[in-house]
DNA sequence: AATCGGTGATTGAATATTCAATCAACAATG
DNA sequence: CATTGTTGATTGAATATTCAATCACCGATT
């Protein structure tokens, strides 16, 4: 049981942080469509009016947001904790699935999908989620790297098994909020078995 | 180059398949979030108002939009080209991936992940795209077995193993639609790596 | 008194939905 | 055959609602 540094603390002291947690439970209670100003106002301490006098507009608020949540979640990436490659990229995917799986933040999660899935019609959205795909698929390459210097895994393309293993991240990520019965369990396990049939160097 | 089947005709004569067409031609031009009775009006060589005679609120077009839309496709996944397991396998993917990769089917790929990413608040979107993850992944299922059947594959956990090609297409799918250098290539690449190394019999 | 954090009421545009009124086709009736 | 009623398709205009954004104003702190 990993310990769980919360996204937030219950009763953040400065505004922007309160605006932000107000975003984020609004986002969660009523999803990215249906998220409008008055809503956010309702989670919020303070009138909604006073949303504008820290941003321009809507949007501009929300694209604070998905900047301040993907620079946060980035931050609560495990790192180093383990010198083997395998071992490195086993404690990843066990903190990514679990963020996946975590029932408190489903809400949040589909809610992210959702500005994902509307990130194609808005460009700054774009740009925040493909910064954070190229953060997340060099951090992967990293390891696999590490890893066929260290005699761990066999020599792959890690440009190409680093793409399979964002994509597999992925799918699961939007299976998770988007599936009725998505059996996350049986990807993980399948995921192993695919990291030990196609990486593993095996000296038993 | 396999023949397209293209999904309409240029102009249905039922008003219903007018009506789906210019609710396709609407959310391809302007994405979900931005689609409006209105635009699905401009698409449409009739009156906005007649959409109000045939669907109770747009919400009951778009839920019809959507059935129709799936059960079409489900339509065009080749069936039976091959007995080989692996070859169907292979024809299968790659009519998927061809249908995600093809450029005249982008804004309405895109538009679709954001239906889907929106069933999370809607039941109806949210049945309809669990019948199809259960069509199509009994379809995996199916070759799987037969695969095994013939000792063409190992004896792997079906349900797994289709569960995780489930999730490497939907990731694909996602991250085509949503994503500004999705390296789809090298998915599909790995995608062979993986079949080759974890489903295959070889007997050179 | 001037600035800053904050508010409730208000506005204007966008949008879904309704509706009364035609129109075209067609079947039944005289 | 001509007339008459009937039904579904179609329309343009009207209505009702939602929502982002603004504004005039308040109270405290400097």
């Amino acid at each position: 049981m990993p310990e769980r540094r919360d996204l937030f603390e219950a009763n953040p002291d400065d505004t922007r942080e309160a605006i932000m947690k107000a975003t984020y439970d609004a986002l969660s209670r009523h999803g990215y469509a249906d998220l409008t100003i008055q809503r956010i106002g309702d989670e919020f301490d303070k009138s909604k009016s006073l949303l504008y006098h820290h941003y321009d507009s809507k949007d501009a608020l929300l694209v604070d947001f998905l900047s301040f949540m993907l620079e946060r979640m980035e931050g609560t990436i495990p790192l180093e904790q383990a010198d083997a490659a395998d071992e490195r990229l086993r404690i990843g995917f066990d903190h990514v699935i679990s963020e996946i799986i975590d029932g408190d933040r489903q809400d949040f999660n589909r809610a992210m999908t959702e500005l994902r899935a509307q990130s194609a019609h808005d460009d700054a959205f774009c740009e925040q989620f493909s910064k954070n795909d190229r953060y997340f698929e060099q951090r992967v390459r990293v390891i696999l790297e590490a890893g066929i210097d260290q005699g761990l895994f066999h020599d792959v393309d890690t440009e190409q098994v680093a793409s399979m293993l964002v994509t597999i991240i992925q799918g699961a990520t939007f299976q998770a909020t988007t599936s009725t019965e998505p059996d996350l369990e049986a990807v993980r396990a399948e995921l192993d078995a695919y990291i030990e049939s196609r990486l593993l160097v095996d000296d038993a």
